[in-house]
DNA sequence: AACGTGTCCAACCGCCGTGTT
DNA sequence: TAACACGGCGGTTGGACACGT
């Protein structure tokens, strides 16, 4: 039925959906519930595609959808959770309560891919990576930080440095060493996962020679907040590579990119 | 005020995997 | 097993709007 109502162009509307379509979609869904997308389009009276009706549903009209400016953690966490699964936005998305793939992916490619057309390189280098995880990623978590700080949240602040790259510190990390927390399937308790002395294991961290961080565990226990959460999936998933961080110390004595990262002010506000 | 340019985002397109007949 | 319908996904487009000149 798809196909045949896809092809017939002058019965299927296009372009904007309008105030009445929009109701009619919801109080059927509201009524009839999701799915069978075709079937639905068509009991309905819609004059739109199954995949269209599919589509505005969960892209706007949905109650949960969340729309608005994404948040300083919610940056964070894509850039972070991008570095791990690249372009799929509907992973990342299960991950962002609220917000659909098809927002995540604009904002990825509005905002990310542009910074990478800046700096003349591509999105998926390793120079266009570096760059996110030694300079904007620690800029948001510091820009989160301060956020936090300055609205007393009482967070429990940083007794020592956890890592140093030449431009920005990175504040301290303050994990829990609760393997639940990196599951896929298990994104219910990372946004606000509270450490307990029983199964505490934090992670403190010394400078190398070269500037890296070296981690140790079994330290006193804190609370465990957003951003040291975002800030510890990268870590866990770089530290290693950055005690190898040859690559990084060769394009970062390149002065024009050097300074082309400088000069971009907060790309992320 | 008019125009050009850039940004944002809703919507569409095409492909692919899965389920059904 | 093949053909088809359907849903899901990532890539792309185009229009509205903002901003600068």
């Amino acid at each position: 039925m798809d196909k045949i109502r896809e092809n017939n162009i002058v019965e299927l509307k296009r372009g904007p959906w309008t105030v009445e379509e929009d109701f009619i979609l919801v109080n059927y869904i509201a009524h009839h519930g999701e799915g069978r997308w075709n079937t639905l389009a068509h009991c309905a009276g819609l004059k739109r595609t199954g995949k269209s009706c599919r589509l505005r549903w969960l892209n706007y009209l949905r109650p949960d959808v969340r729309h608005g400016n994404i948040t300083l953690e919610e940056q964070l966490l894509i850039l972070q959770l991008h570095s791990r699964w690249g372009n799929r936005w509907s992973k990342i998305a299960q991950h962002l309560p609220g917000r659909t793939d098809n927002e995540i992916k604009n904002y990825w490619r509005t905002r990310v891919q542009k910074h990478a057309k800046t700096l003349k390189c591509d999105v998926n280098s390793k120079q266009f990576q570096d760059t996110l995880h030694y300079i904007w990623i620690p800029r948001l978590v510091e820009r989160i930080q301060a956020s936090k700080v300055q609205n007393n949240n009482s967070i429990r602040v940083a007794q020592q440095p956890v890592l140093r790259t030449g431009i920005t510190e990175l504040v301290p990390i303050q994990l829990a060493n609760n393997s639940n927390n990196n599951n896929d399937n298990n994104n219910s308790n990372y946004l606000s996962a509270t450490v307990t002395p029983e199964n505490s294991s934090v992670a403190t961290s010394s400078e190398n020679s070269i500037g890296t961080t070296q981690v140790s565990h079994n330290q006193d226990y804190y609370q465990v907040n957003q951003s040291d959460y975002h800030h510890q999936l990268w870590f866990e998933d770089n530290y290693q590579a950055m005690d190898q961080q040859n690559s990084i110390q060769l394009w970062m004595d390149n002065e024009d990119v050097f300074d082309n990262l400088c000069n971009i002010e907060d790309i992320w506000s």
